[in-house]
DNA sequence: ACTTCATATGAAGTATTACTCATATAAACT
DNA sequence: AGTTTATATGAGTAATACTTCATATGAAGT
């Protein structure tokens, strides 16, 4: 780890580190999706997926292009895939049966 | 991605979205150390450390072995190091001069 | 057993962050 | 131009998490 990635990583991990990110980006995976779209399919308001939308777009985890009204966000596979691969791994492998790591119990 | 994993994900970024873990992380990158060497090392009040060893143990990012009144605390290279070099090639390809990614400006 | 050294724990205050609601912008259609 | 639809922005409040300081535990040596 070169010195100083703790301040990028800091900003990489606060990003992620959020329930409504990471359910947008698990609709993402799927296909290329607009804000009303994720928000109907979270069955949450407009008005927070596109705020949640915002830091995920400055990071570029997600990516935008406007057709129109509507704006289609698309994911950053390149980037997301393997940083999930490697928590399904670890996962696996650290916390087989669940236990603290997944469920936050003490 | 695994339906569900949402929440695993969660507690994995919320875990490392922290300067001061980020910057213990980065330590153990290159030994094993005590938390009084981790405490000396960032500059940090001991029980800030202890504090923060706590939830990268819960996860299994770090393990622990007690020698004597020492503790001894040792990094998940497995699980760690893939993460930070998806971090770097993110940021090598997505963010390459810094930006809005790296520096927080809106 | 007492002292010292090393680490962990607890509780309280502070700071951060996220969400909600109201409103603004912006495009397409009449 | 006005209306509708889609998205973005802003401000205030609520919820969470971090740090600090004081104290507790626990091992090793005298």
């Amino acid at each position: 780890m070169k010195k100083g990635l703790t301040t990028i990583c800091h900003r990489f991990f606060s990003n992620l580190a959020n329930p409504t990110r990471l359910a947008t980006l698990e609709q993402l995976m799927t296909k290329p999706m607009s804000v009303g779209e994720i928000a109907a399919a979270l069955g949450q308001e407009q008005s927070m997926i596109s705020h949640n939308l915002q830091p995920l777009l400055a990071c570029n985890f997600i990516s935008i292009e406007n057709q129109g009204k509507k704006h289609v966000y698309s994911i950053n596979h390149e980037t997301i895939d393997p940083i999930f691969k490697a928590i399904e791994n670890h996962a696996e492998k650290f916390c087989p049966r669940g236990g603290k790591c997944l469920t936050g119990e003490k």
